[in-house]
DNA sequence: GCATCGAACTTGACAGTGGCAAGTCTTGCG
DNA sequence: CGCAAGACTTGCCACTGTCAAGTTCGATGC
């Protein structure tokens, strides 16, 4: 019956072959601009096939369904995130550039970023991501185990949890625009005013400690 | 042609009317429940028009599209927000507990802290949205500048971004079930330890500070 | 060169969705 | 009572993800 005539809205220009190639690859990173331009919500398999240049059925074949999809960036993402913080861990300030490196990677993979921590997106029990989260969470403990003051008595846990807290928080205020009109268009100007604001809710944290000891 | 006849999944022993009533509060909460159990992209119209026991076109007479739901949800969700952190704002640990309320209402309001913000859910220009936003960030900012310690140099809004970075991010993670497998199952039995972990992230914020102000 | 087998797609169908237009019921007000 | 307007219902459309079945093509063995 048929013979191969699927076009979808790919340009004339570009040659048209049964085999796309590298479909995966493509189907990935066009579901990643996607969800950087529109959201996650709002991303179609079906659009993602017309601008690959396949049919609407092609991408399921790779990844099975919608969620496999956001499974695969959520994966990918989870690696990238650990390239982009190993090579600043272990220095004296390997925690602050730790989470300066996470907070640079979320606004350099928006897309990724979104997926990542919306398990409802993706198959949660799928072996690779499973291995490339543990990945990711392992150079958190790393960074701040290396950074963790000789003297203090805090354990690792808290400070893995409050820095990791606040760099994944002003990450997401700022892709959420919920920051951009309250501090400027570029976060690094002002990346020393919010030092100096993790210093004071330190000296904060610190008075209160002290307020329940004492009173407890 | 018709007489009235629709009736969805809704039990027989409801008695149903024509008007049914309240339909507008009908729908937030059946919307924000859908969002908590299944997620915001996974909310359907016609489900909780079924579960309204109302016809499939009923929830978009009051609210326009699906968007003027998500618009409603966040709305009220600024509103609850600023009524549960409002009380607790001016004491000498108001900036602690401003957080702990934030987590609080998170961990309470899961559907409506979800929607809240993730804007591309929403109408992002709706007066009332607009205005309960603001009332909620201008509370933010009281209790920062109540819990200003006297003696320091920095300056409120660097204060008020790494408070609410740090809350904002424990209750993204937390609901994300990213933590709880790290942190046990109830999140206020180690809030001494992640405000010790904001201690030494204060001290290590200021070494670095001072690192940088003698090398540079 | 040639058959063939399996991977990589296409095609077509289905149930479900949001949005729209047009119709119908009901309440409240004169 | 009459009637206008608000609160729904009904039916339709284009679109979506998923599935089953068919088609094409490249690699492998002979």
């Amino acid at each position: 019956m048929s013979s191969f005539g699927y076009r979808g809205d790919v340009p004339e220009s570009v040659p048209r072959r049964y085999h796309h190639g590298d479909l995966r690859r493509a189907v990935i990173d066009a579901a990643v601009a996607e969800v950087q331009a529109i959201g996650a919500a709002a991303m179609s398999m079906r659009e993602i096939a017309r601008r690959a240049g396949v049919s609407h059925a092609a991408p399921a074949y790779h990844f099975g369904d919608r969620a496999g999809i956001f499974t695969a960036i959520a994966t990918e993402g989870f690696r990238l995130i650990t390239e982009t913080i190993a090579p600043v861990v272990g220095g004296p300030d390997g925690f602050m550039l730790g989470g300066a490196a996470y907070v640079r990677f979320a606004l350099e993979h928006p897309g990724h970023f979104e997926v990542m921590f919306r398990p409802d997106l993706y198959h949660g029990d799928d072996p690779d991501l499973l291995a490339a989260r543990e990945a990711a969470f392992a150079i958190l403990y790393d960074t701040a185990e290396a950074a963790m003051p000789s003297d203090s008595a805090a354990d690792i846990t808290g400070l893995v949890i409050a820095g990791w807290s606040a760099s994944h928080g002003f990450a997401t205020l700022w892709l959420n625009s919920n920051l951009r009109d309250k501090l400027g268009p570029d976060p690094t100007t002002f990346a020393a005013s919010i030092a100096g604001g993790m210093v004071t809710l330190g000296e904060i944290a610190r008075r209160q400690l002290d307020g329940e000891a004492g009173s407890g």
